[in-house]
DNA sequence: CTTTGCTGTCTTGTATGCAAGATAGCCAGA
DNA sequence: TCTGGCTATCTTGCATACAAGACAGCAAAG
């Protein structure tokens, strides 16, 4: 536990760089987030990265379990479900509330699109991940509205989580897909439509999942025996407190 | 700064005293919320003051001014537009994505709307104000999404703030009738116009603030002069530091 | 009377220390 | 071999101590 490269890194940073690791993919679900591993990373004391926690955990996106420490969050199949509806409502609420789409709008929606292009050509598994999500970003922007970029950037990590939890294979291509329609009727100036479209697309993502699959193996057991609710599932738990220090 | 009343309050507490004193607009925009006063208060240390407070910030209902002071958000009138504009967004993607109204869905909004009208009859603004907010949270529960209920939560504080500062009379009996309208089309299962009267609803609303108005008198000279943005408006900044301490 | 600088006292920012729960691994006993 | 309990050590929970910025009020100079 010596301390380490990094250095005054102010505040919110702890939240933005484990936040855009989740965007990108690279954080998984569960992953445990000790306050002193953190606290030695950035440089900075237990308290300041506790506050970040807490601020992770009013956005949905990292979870306490009391004197075992915080972990990224497994949403159960019920959360997942929810986030995809409350997706649902908000993008569609939203795509029918604009009225134009700007010239800047488009291009920055065309600019996204080729991305996406390359990048699936490249194969490039975890860009994508983060385009994927990017897209609808994007489109809350185009809004300007403050509130519902941050509402849907935090929805968005918490789909990502989702997709590693529950996505079997990556149909990257479909997605693009749907955003092309998207960004279709937007073009045509018909909001409507794509809003419509854009339910269906996360219609088609959500059916994409396999709900009954990966975490909390024991849900089974526990439901039988009519227990409140999960706590972190012994997968992603470390075996061994010793190996913990090694980085 | 002898120690008070309460004790072992568990965490969440300062939190949802908070908010739900914001939610029955007994606490004003730009109130001073002191950590050392909110920690007697509760009978816990700054730390966990500290936490709610940190939590509340994310949520946008308190706001930090560095070495100054934790004070109750005074939306802009930039901000109150985009709170305006996201509540609009969202209610009419959640009314929209409704099928049914159940039946106990049916009686919570007519109970409800009985309350409304009983308070009006009494002429308890207080409780008005309340209840004239609690009819959309009515409504996300009927939902059964709690993500959103809790967003729309956070959102109709911050327009209770919002009406504080700009809302020079309440038209209670106009919001009422709005209310009804959307019950019934609710009730009539056509839920598309319900979300039309909710726009409308909440068009209403917005237009009957004076945005003009109140909060940062030195927002002339401010963006004359392109300075950043705002802190605290210097009329609800307590003159005296003395007269702080006496509760 | 107005202005300018000083200083005491308030505030939050941050680190640290100690308490206490939870877990892993060991060891003894059956 | 398996079971049960003990203990060492990890973790977070929470309070406290100290650092440092901001402001109000005063006093002195113009």
């Amino acid at each position: 536990m010596q301390d380490s490269q990094t250095s005054d890194t102010t505040q919110k940073t702890i939240e933005e760089t484990i936040v855009s690791g989740i965007l990108s993919a690279r954080i998984r679900p569960g992953t445990r987030l000790s306050e002193n591993q953190l606290a030695s990373l950035f440089g900075v004391s237990r308290t300041r990265v506790r506050e970040a926690m807490m601020r992770l955990e009013t956005r949905g996106i990292v979870h306490v379990s009391p004197r075992r420490g915080w972990f990224v969050v497994e949403p159960s199949a019920e959360e997942a479900i929810a986030v995809y509806e409350a997706r649902r409502i908000i993008e569609a609420g939203l795509l029918r509330s604009m009225r134009v789409l700007t010239d800047a709008g488009r291009e920055a929606l065309d600019a996204h699109l080729n991305e996406e292009r390359s990048a699936i050509a490249a194969g490039d598994r975890q860009r994508l991940t983060y385009l994927m999500g990017d897209f609808h970003i994007r489109i809350a922007e185009l809004s300007g509205n403050a509130i519902i970029v941050d509402i849907l950037r935090d929805l968005t990590a918490r789909t990502i989580l989702i997709s590693m939890l529950y996505q079997s294979e990556f149909h990257a291509a479909q997605s693009h897909d749907g955003h092309c329609r998207i960004f279709q009727a937007m073009q045509a100036g018909d909001f409507g439509r794509a809003a419509e479209l854009a339910v269906e697309h996360l219609d088609e993502v959500e059916m994409g999942l396999d709900l009954t699959a990966r975490p909390d193996p024991l849900s089974e057991l526990r439901s039988s025996l009519s227990l409140p609710s999960r706590t972190v599932s012994p997968t992603d738990r470390p075996k061994n407190h010793k190996l913990q220090r090694s980085n």
